[in-house]
DNA sequence: TTTATTTATGTCGAATGTGACATAATATGT
DNA sequence: ACATATTATGTCACATTCGACATAAATAAA
């Protein structure tokens, strides 16, 4: 399926390069923000799953609509802390964290010009 | 093993509870300090391993020993940040986080007079 | 014990992260 | 099209966290 697609955008002279890679990230640079995305994007998942707008995750959260969109958007000002007590009071426990992990981590990519 | 431990205890007058009940934490105040125990002596642990003095150890993650002791001590000034880029900093990727924290979490327990 | 090494604790100025607010952009419904 | 709801972005005063330093406490080596 994925492998469709990279064969059409290769065709059109793009190309699917790793981020780290392409970023010259080091190792725990690289694993910083494949934590960072995996959490954030879980955060969306469990808001959306709980049929909340982001201004009524936000009062859950003793927080403000537009932090929680930088939250969801991977914004850099987000501490790690921030994500994660998102995730915790969205209904997340410390116990689900390892397979939370497991199915959101992945390697970023990126699209550049072949 | 630990049921030996607990009997001779409570014989003794003391009683093991969860520190969830006793200080009536809330499920994500348990979770972040369950998820702050397991990441501070996972980097006791790796730095150990490493054969590392905490003053060693603050050379490689551009820190100072105090904050290395504070960070294993689960001093309460310490981020997740700090925690997780310390981890990732001694080589622990981010794809080793699910079985770390599957192996690392578990509830943390006061012991109190019968 | 005495000395050296390692770890723990308290404090502080600087750096970073926070909720809140305004407002722009986008999506959804009529 | 228009109005409404939702999400995104920029900014700022205030709070939290940082490395660094001093020094105490604990541990190991002599």
């Amino acid at each position: 399926m994925d492998q469709k697609k990279r064969k059409k955008m290769e065709a059109k002279g793009w190309k699917i390069t790793s981020a780290a890679e392409f970023l010259e990230l080091t190792p725990d640079e690289e694993s910083l923000i494949e934590l960072r995305l995996a959490l954030s994007s879980a955060v969306k998942k469990h808001r959306l799953e709980a049929k909340l707008t982001q201004e009524e995750a936000a009062r859950i959260l003793h927080s403000s609509q537009s932090r929680i969109a930088k939250i969801e958007a991977g914004d850099t000002t987000v501490s790690l802390d921030l994500l994660i007590r998102s995730l915790f009071g969205l209904g997340v426990t410390s116990s689900d964290l390892p397979k939370l992990l497991e199915q959101n981590l992945k390697p970023a990519s990126v699209l550049i010009e072949n």
